[in-house]
DNA sequence: TATTGTTATACTCTATAACTATA
DNA sequence: TATAGTTATAGAGTATAACAATA
């Protein structure tokens, strides 16, 4: 390799990127989402899964749209993720009472065990990354930020 | 729409996923994305694309391997990326002097002028998003701690 | 008419493997 | 043998449109 391609290496100017919130959202946003999946892959569990799961174990009964829509996704894509939670045992589709059009989703006895389990390494996995920062006041201003930046 | 229905549309407790740095990154991070599609989709450029013109923008000569190692994405995916940005006149591949498998990136004339319209909007958009912290102390703050969290 | 779940579809982003021409 | 660019391909994620059953 010659000097002038080493230069390449890591002398790589980010010029106006370095100062961009929506690049550093992005880089900081892909090293959580691979490092989840590191920790959670051979539970089959990817972020987007782990949120539904998240939602119908603290909201007993909820429609699927009413995930999608407090997920801020397309009704169409939890049809995919709620087949594939139910295939594991983890979540179960129930007739709604008033409403014959649509499901409640419950946690399954399994789901509830496998929730706790997945939690404790979600939370360590994120204790590890909190640990990045300088102290809990950090961490605690910083989910406030992201919360300003993720409105409208 | 029935009572217990209506409990559905913004009383959903997010357990979990509220004290997570992952999940309101990933809000976040989609917030900005939508955002910047929105100012910029009538100019063809996606964040991605955007990425790389800044690159070759403050690193005129980078190999496209080069770029890609700098963003973190896989040389496979440059090529489409050059190749559109080719096409719209706004970068140029040139032979490299040292070695004939290489191309060297640069800006075109009107790619430089298109940049500088480009990043005055981004520029614009970041600021709007800025904004909602108190102040410009946060916001470096707030870009150093997304750096500590970008790392491995 | 409007809404729920569903399906089909497509589009983006991303990663992998293999090929070629060079090194 | 190793690397740069390329191609083909496949997977995940996401969004749209249309349909049947129901409201």
């Amino acid at each position: 390799m010659s000097d002038e391609a080493k230069q390449t290496d890591s002398c790589v100017d980010f010029g106006i990127l370095n100062s961009l919130l929506g690049y550093r959202l992005r880089r900081a946003q892909m090293n959580f989402f691979s490092k989840f999946s590191e920790v959670c892959s051979d539970l089959g569990i990817s972020p987007g899964l782990f949120a539904v799961i998240a939602i119908v174990d603290r909201n007993p009964g909820l429609t699927q749209t009413a995930v999608a829509q407090a997920l801020g996704n397309d009704r169409s894509a939890m049809v995919a993720a709620v087949d594939k939670l139910e295939q594991m045992d983890i979540i179960e589709r129930r007739a709604a009472k008033n409403d014959r059009r649509s499901y409640a989703l419950f946690m399954t006895k399994s789901g509830e065990q496998f929730f706790s389990t997945l939690s404790n390494r979600v939370m360590e996995h994120e204790k590890a990354m909190a640990q990045r920062l300088k102290s809990d006041k950090e961490v605690d201003w910083l989910l406030d930020a992201l919360d300003l930046l993720a409105k409208d």
